[in-house]
RNA sequence: GAUUGCGUAGCUCAGUCGGUAGAGCAGCGGCCUUUUAAGCCGUAGGUCCUGGGUUCAAGUCCCAGCGCAAUCACCA
């Protein structure tokens, strides 16, 4: 490189990996005869499939037949191999060149497998390919299975192709991407160098169809709503705010489905949900994403004891299938039931949750009853919650419940709260024994708010009066995305049947279960800051990053 | 949004009191038909996040900015 301009930040030495590279991808094409980005291949097995197919006795048939071959020389009888073959393709992760036999190790998405190419297996180009070939390159070998001499399973490769050659500088091998910015930025490279990575992905996936078969068994409606709403109902989050160019119309990326899915209650659909995404514009931390995928759950003539039995079940059956994957992975599993680690913790699923009143716990943690408001504010006082003389009695309440009674939560067992305040659930029915409190709880699994669930609200002019008390209680900024969803209450004017309603952060849910600390693990690109200028790789002439944006 | 910590080669990381920029892996060259955290020998590779400042001298100290992480706030 003779000069590097302020356009291309790629460093020189970058470059030279990058161009060894391309030279490789040159000699692949121009001398051996390969397309580098490859083509069809039929038949593929996964690098975990393949393994499977390996047979002891086939393999030491085969290796005694060989040997004896090669001691009668030409008097031997014909070598019987029973060893099945596999075709697999994967990203080359190691690589041993030791002259006329290469050792690789191959991986896809369910795992590695070793493949050796033995000089006198396969053709002169194929043998230079795996000699030759990059970590990070995606290889195709055919091949019986067998293993080495050390025990490794492994394919003696009879044809190798290129799947396609990579260009990019490829990871630390041993280390892989540790740095958790790399990980999140570059997620497709974090996906091959870190098996884990790409493991709680596939858990992922599983559990939430494990979900949907669940509900499905259960005779609930999936559904769809939408996500662009003229009025964002449903939580006290802050939207996102968009625009409809041709209607010429501002929306709102939708912060829950909550108010259509009750719309289909009113419709006539008696048991829904929805999985899908929610956009919240609040802050982000180690256990929220701007987006984040939810379900939402809502059953006719149910109420939120319905709605607890279906959640406890639900969570209940996933732990045990969790623990069951543990187990086939050959992971110790806990003899006391379904027992799961998170972090340090050992969260026991066995049923039944623990289940406790808001009062009860209120008790417990703060020494006084929540109704005796005099003692709640002295508390309150004594643990320096100094605004407490400007808020209500019963947000005083809450307060102090968060701050010394939560805590007593243990967070090792799936626990209910339930019989919150109506206070501090405004659009929760009261209960009618008991109207200070209402028919709502909140699970917590490992000091997480995993949902909530409700009997819901399904008087109209209720449920108008506490929209409108909430509007008038709207700050400035609050004022200008919180609107009167007339259309909602006009629905309930038709007629909502009595109901249960829930809502489970599928996020916070999979963190729990594949023992991820962040939900940035459990979320394949999760959102973050754009770089500036430097940024890695990009090729973007990163605009000076203090301009605009920041206000 | 606040506080604290971190940012050095493609990757994983050292860098002492402020005194010539370091290692391993990846890369490149060579050897080898059974390697297993990276076979053996050799070689090359730098915007020390960015911009200022202090100093004879800054990767190192100070200020500002950018990014990430943790904790808190908001929220689920």
């Amino acid at each position: 490189m003779p000069e590097t301009t302020p356009q291309d930040p790629v460093p020189l030495s970058e470059s030279e990996i990058v161009a060894s590279r391309r030279a490789k991808l040159k000699r692949f094409r121009d001398e051996l005869g390969f397309d580098p980005y490859g083509s069809r291949a039929d038949g593929l097995l996964s690098c975990a499939a393949a393994r499977a197919l390996f047979n002891e006795e086939a393999h030491v048939s085969y290796e005694n037949a060989a040997k004896a071959a090669k001691t009668a020389g030409d008097a031997a009888a014909p070598i019987v191999d029973n060893r099945v073959r596999a075709r697999i393709a994967g990203r080359i992760v190691q690589h041993r060149d030791m002259g006329k036999l290469v050792f690789l190790f191959v991986r896809d998405a369910t795992g590695d497998i070793q493949v050796s190419v033995s000089k006198s297996a396969v053709k002169a180009n194929e043998f230079e390919l795996a000699k030759a070939a990059d970590y990070g390159d995606i290889l195709v070998f055919e091949g019986p299975v067998g293993r080495t001499q050390k025990g490794e399973i492994c394919i003696w490769a009879a044809g190798v192709d290129l799947g396609v050659k990579s260009l990019a500088a490829p990871p630390e091998k041993w280390h892989g991407l540790s740095d958790p910015e790399l990980r999140y930025r570059r997620r497709y490279v974090d996906m091959y160098a870190n098996p884990e990575t790409a493991k709680v992905f596939a858990m992922r996936a599983r559990i939430v169809s494990r979900i949907r078969r669940f509900m499905d068994a259960r005779g609930f409606l999936e559904v769809e709503t939408p996500v662009l709403q003229p009025i964002a109902g449903g939580a006290a989050a802050r939207p996102f705010t968009t625009h409809h160019n041709a209607l010429d119309m501002p929306l709102f990326m939708r912060i829950a489905p909550e108010l259509y899915l009750k719309r289909c209650l009113v419709g006539g659909m008696r048991k829904v949900y929805e999985i899908n995404r929610n956009f919240r514009n609040e802050g982000i931390d180690r256990s929220h994403n701007p987006e984040f995928t939810a379900m939402e759950v809502y059953e006719a003539f149910g109420d939120y004891g319905t709605m607890m039995e279906l959640t406890e079940s639900l969570i209940h059956e996933l732990a045990v299938e969790m623990v069951a994957e543990r187990q086939a992975a050959g992971l110790r599993v806990d003899a006391n039931g379904p027992v799961l680690p998170w972090g340090e913790l050992q969260i026991n699923y066995a049923k039944p949750f623990v289940r406790v009143k808001f009062e009860e716990l209120f008790r417990r943690g703060v020494g006084c009853e929540m109704r005796d408001f005099a003692a709640v504010r002295a508390k309150a006082r004594e643990i320096g919650l100094h605004h407490e003389a400007k808020l209500d009695d019963w947000l005083v309440v809450n307060e102090v419940f968060e701050e010394l009674a939560e805590p007593l939560i243990d967070p090792c067992r799936p626990t209910f709260v339930t019989d919150y305040p109506s206070a501090v659930s405004p659009l929760t029915r009261p209960s009618k024994s008991d109207p200070a409190i209402c028919e709502r709880w909140d699970i917590f699994i490992g000091g997480m708010e995993v949902g909530p669930a409700y009997t819901e609200l399904n008087d109209p002019d209720i449920q108008l009066a506490k929209f409108t008390e909430q509007l008038k209680g709207a700050d400035d900024e609050e004022s200008t995305f919180r609107t009167l969803d007339e259309d909602f209450v006009e629905s309930l004017r038709v007629g909502m049947p009595p109901a249960g309603g829930l809502g489970i952060g599928i996020d916070r849910l999979v963190m729990l279960l594949t023992d991820s600390a962040s939900i940035r693990d459990v979320i394949l690109f999760p959102l973050l800051k754009s770089m500036g200028a430097g940024a890695a790789n990009d090729g973007e002439q990163g605009a000076p990053a203090a301009e605009g944006k920041k206000a």
